[in-house]
This record gives structure tokens, sequence and C-alpha cells, in this order.
DNA sequence: GGATATTAGTTACAAAGAAAACTATCCGTC
DNA sequence: GACGGATAGTTTTCTTTGTAACTAATATCC
């Protein structure tokens, strides 16, 4: 840490992992907002929504709300909009008709492949404060730690 | 990344890094939250007013809201409540009568201390995946890319 | 093969959050 | 020392989110 956070009775907000974690994740967030969220005015999920469809068509609400991280009400909800603005299509699965799955409009394709290019090149310039091997360290880095964060989850 | 994010055209969201960022600080903060949130029933934004007031005490709602991260409404809120619930006290600035200094009470310092090793020991627990150096390293390079953001910030 | 339990997805309701308007105080200028 | 503007903080309003209840379809078990 910046400041070392010394012993166990004190705790310094600035240099606490968690804290500067959640405050450097939101600004990352924040910035990638900016691209999908002011020009094409797609929040958050939605963004998140059509980012997985782009990639595999044809995912019911629930493999989305698996391949995207979130849950199956803002799948729901984000997807309802998504139809409305006709960015997305439902289709009825004829196998199990509780199915429904779900692909880019000929429209959402277009935002697709319109918000893609500038998200990666944002990516890019925010990773271009590191080098190759740096940047691979960090992702690796954040995996190992990723994994204790889940481990602790399991316990609720 | 993992799997690595190829050409301009198409983005793989599981190998994407602000997606990877935001599910892993999600988790991390869920995990620190089960601690603060559980038994002591703190909301992130009141739990972070005790931590900055339990490392420095007589601040303001403004220098509180810079500290922490949290917007001014957030802190007025979080403080509103951390007073009904005996926490923290405010008084007046005789100085400045617009401004309140806000420090823990009795109970809020009992809670502060209470919560601080847990959340410190859930820390070490999460970089105990790292070495030392890992670890300094990942700070590092979080700072790098953070200072990136900060940048995209200012002509947000 | 009919009752029961599971699973997919949506909706409803309550709590949390963000943005803007509002109140109170202070500061600077004339 | 009064007026315009700035600053600190709160409240109001509207939206978003999260939990839980609900509906519909399928699977399971006796």
């Amino acid at each position: 840490m910046t400041e070392k956070n010394n012993n166990g009775e004190h705790l310094v907000l600035s240099a606490f992992f968690p804290y500067r974690l959640a405050v450097f994740s939101d600004d990352v967030s924040r910035s990638m907002a900016q691209l999908y969220g002011g020009r094409f005015n797609l929040s958050r999920q939605e963004w998140r929504l059509v980012a997985a469809l782009g990639e595999r068509s044809g995912l019911t609400a629930k493999e989305l709300a698996e391949y995207s991280t979130l849950d199956k009400t803002q799948v729901s909800r984000a997807g309802a909009r998504l139809l409305r603005e006709g960015l997305i299509l439902r289709s009825e699965d004829r196998e199990d008709r509780r199915h429904r799955r779900h692909r880019l409009s000929a429209k959402g394709r277009r935002v697709y492949r319109e918000i893609v290019p500038l998200v990666m090149a944002r990516e890019a310039y925010l990773l271009s404060a590191l080098s190759r091997s740096e940047s691979l360290e960090l992702d690796r880095l954040i995996n190992l730690v990723h994994q204790k964060a889940l481990e602790l989850q399991q316990w609720g």
C-alpha cells in the first residue's frame, strides 16, 4: 500500500485495499460508462447484455445472468428495455417454453459494432500505463486475490 | 488477460479489463460488507464515515466527503443515521456556523475498535494470496492504471 | 398419471441512490 | 451595512435497485 496500514488497532482508509479497489473500480467504470452511456444511453446492465449477446447469440435470461454477472431481475429489466428500444429480439424455445432466447437485432448489432471499438480503445488507453508484462501481471494478481474473495462468498 | 481480447471487432466480456475489475471489486466489497453490515448493520457509506472518523476526528461533512469518496448527500444521510444510532456526535464550528464537526461517540469508538480488526484480518486474508512483493506490485499497478482513469474523468 | 417440487422469468413493493432545489451562513464589494 | 454571489449542508423528488412474491412451464416421484 502507498501508506502502510500499521497494526491491528488503526486503519488508514486511504491505504485499505478494499477501499482503494472500490474507488479504482468506480473510476474505471465511470470512464467506460461515458462511452456506452453518453451517446448510446445504455445503462451498465444494458451494455453488459449487449456485449454478451454480441459475443454469443441465443442465450436465455439465465445464461445471460451467469455470463454477465447480473441477477435475473436485472437481466429481465435491462432486457425489457433493450427490447423496447429495438436492440434485441427474443424468441421462445420450442424445446422448453420457459426459455427465451435473446439475440441482437440489426440495430443492436450496429450499436455493438460502434461501441466495441470505443471501449476497447479506452481499455487499451487505461492499460497503456503498463507494459505488456505488467498488464499480464496485474491480471494474474487480480485473479489470485479474486479467488480468495470467492472463497469467502461461499460461506455467506 | 486470461483469454486475450483479439482485434477491434470482437469483445470477449470475460477478458475485458473493466468488466473483470468491476466483478472483482464487487466480490471484495461484498466480503467486507459481511463484516460491517451483518452484526453492526452498517451500510457501506456509514462504515466509511466511521472509518474516516476513527482515523481523523473533527471533520466537516465536506472533508468527510472528500476523504471517504462519497458525495455530500451521502455523507449527510449516512451521518444522520449514525447520529440517530448514537455512533457519532456533531458540533457546530464557532468560526463558521455552516460547518458541523463530526466525531465518534464512545459507542462509535467501541464499534470502530471492534470492526477494524475484523476488516484488517479479512484484508490480510485476501492478500495472503500474494507474497509481500506481489502485494506491493499489485498496489503499484493499480495506481498506474488509476491515474489514467482519473485523467479521463477530467474531460468527462 | 396426478400431486408436488423445480426452474425460468416477470412483476410488485420497499429500500437505496442520484440530481436538483432549498436553507442557512459567510464573504466580498460598494 | 446591504446586496450579490459563493459555500456548507439538508431535504425533496425521481429513478434505480434488491428482495420477495408471483406466474408459467417442466421435471420428478409415488
